[in-house]
Parts: C-alpha cells; sequence; structure tokens
DNA sequence: CTGTAATGTGTTATGTTATAACAAAATTTA
DNA sequence: TAAATTTTGTTATAACATAACACATTACAG
C-alpha cells in the first residue's frame, strides 16, 4: 500500500473534527457510529456496507445489518462521511460540509477516491440547473477513470 | 399523468432510433432486448429490474431475474438506456451518444428524470480532472432537486 | 447448404445490499 | 425520578444482482 501521509493521524483528525462536530451540534457519536467511522477512515478506498459488519463481529458477537446502517444513516445524515452510488460503498468525508456540493474522482484501477470541492463544478451545476428550471437542491458527481499513480 | 407529447411516438421513435443503431453496428435487437427497451420507455419515470420483470411475465410464464439483466446490460453497453445509481433504475437515453457524457436533472417530487448533454459541464468536469492528474474515462452526474412543474 | 463457432436464452441457485417492525436499553429533559 | 426521546438488539424479509451450466438459435466459413 502507498503511503502519502500518516494514515494513523489521518484518522485520529477525522474522528476529533467528528467529536467537534457533534459536540457542536448536540449529536451522539456513540461507541458504534464512532467505530463505524474509524473502520471506514482505515480503509484506504471505500467500503461496503457488509465488509464492516464483519469488522466490527467477532467470535463473541456477531452483529447484524441493521447495526451498520443505522450508523451509515447517521454518518451520512451529517456528512462525514459519503456514499459513492456507482460502488455501494462508503468514505470518509475529507471536508466540514455545510452543503453535499463535492465531487468525486474514483479510480477504476485502484478504487481509491478523491473528493474535491470544485467551485466552478459547482457553479456549471447551479448554471445547467436553471437553464432548465430546474431547482437544485443536491448534486452526486463521479468522475471515474485512472488516478495518476494508475496512469503511469 | 401530465402529457408535453404524443408518448407513444416517443416510444416508437426510441424503438425506430434502437432498430437502426443496431443494423448500422451488427448488434442484434432480439424480440427480449427489444421488449425491455419498449417498457423502458412508456414507463415515464425511471424504472426498476423487478418492476420489468414483473411487466414481462404474465400467467403463463413468469421470467427470472436473467433475462432482464441481460437486456439491461445489452441496452446500457449500446447507450440505448442508462442506469440512475442513486435509485437503481432505468431510463431510456434521449441522445445518440459516442461517449456517455450526459448528465442527469432528477426531481425528487414526482420522479421525472431530464437527460441534459452540457459541453460547458463535459469541460469543466474534464478540466478538474486534469488539474488532479486523472485521466477521466466516464462520468456519472445527478443533478437531484425539483422540476419546474414541481417547484410551482 | 451444412457443420462449427459464437451468441443468446432458460433455469436453478445463490450472492449482495438494504429495510420493516417491534422489543429493550440507555439517555435526555421536564 | 418519571416520562419522552433516542439508540440499540433482534428477527425476518425485501430489493437488487450475478454465477454457472444446459440448451436453442443465429452467423458464417467452407
Amino acid at each position: 500500500m502507498h503511503e502519502h501521509h500518516r494514515h494513523t493521524d489521518c484518522i485520529q483528525n477525522a474522528l476529533a473534527r467528528a467529536n467537534k462536530l457533534c459536540t457542536d451540534n448536540k449529536l451522539r457519536l456513540t461507541p458504534i457510529r464512532s467505530k463505524v467511522l474509524e473502520l471506514i477512515w482505515q480503509s484506504h478506498k471505500p467500503i461496503k456496507a457488509y465488509d464492516l459488519l464483519a469488522l466490527l463481529s467477532n467470535d463473541q458477537h456477531i452483529e447484524k445489518p441493521p447495526t451498520v446502517y443505522r450508523a451509515l444513516e447517521f454518518l451520512l445524515e451529517n456528512h462525514l462521511i459519503h456514499k459513492i452510488e456507482s460502488s455501494n460503498a462508503y468514505i470518509g468525508c475529507e471536508f466540514e460540509h455545510a452543503d453535499d456540493a463535492c465531487q468525486f474522482l474514483i479510480c477504476d484501477e485502484c478504487e481509491e477516491v478523491k473528493e474535491v470541492k470544485e467551485s466552478a463544478l459547482n457553479a456549471t451545476l447551479e448554471q445547467v440547473s436553471q437553464n432548465e428550471g430546474f431547482t437544485l437542491r443536491h448534486t452526486h458527481v463521479e468522475i471515474h477513470g485512472l488516478c495518476s499513480r494508475c496512469a503511469k
């Protein structure tokens, strides 16, 4: 696995940010939710619900689907994670979102995902909507291809 | 149901275009594939695989999942339909695509979808990719919100 | 034409993704 | 501390999709 950064730090940062967001907004980052968020950040690519379920389980106790889907729902609602619709998998959110206007660069080779927030793109999306008389509420943009490492 | 146009004509046009594309490219628009495409166009909103399966079935004969998924696969490959990833549903393609660079305006109220092909947006997507050193191969853009009718 | 290869369809089984419904526990708040 | 709210546990099942193999049909080369 490549390492651009200290991944452990990156997970800790994400958890700290999540904690702060929840404290500030009177939301409860319960042990289950925190653990799911941590597991998502530990994966360097989008992770699937049932893989999380397996990681949450052990010999003593097998977790059931609602447990993980409820945690995912909470994390999604509060923009702490995103769902990659084309693969039904979940990634940690790199930004502190007010809105959901971000985009995903998805490498079809190594499966890593880079989240970006391009104001030019968001402006264009808004413009397109207006042209069509459409009231934009949320966008989901997936850019599939090859990341710089895999393209070499 | 609202009607902007003669929907019957619109279905016939789509089938005629599909026939032409297949003839031109030596592809086989078999009865099953043609029927699935027709059923997709008959729906004025994205339709799900198992709903198609139900429509294909009757008292005499219940179709099985592979039948419809194979037809969908063929139609997707040849850009005759698109999959709306966020709802696992399929719509007829309004354009004659060389590439797949189109976008979807999805009304969260009435569920209708408008397919658009915005060159400005495609240019921006390409630009964003280049900025990130990413080789773009395919994009999937969903704009969710309210269509002009539902926004009133 | 006709045998062979390639493609498409039928069928069984199963894998994968996700939610409904209701009971019990923990937490918040009045 | 009782009542209301939120979270978690649990069972069951719904919804979405594919693997694998047999059989039928079509294409097309000789």
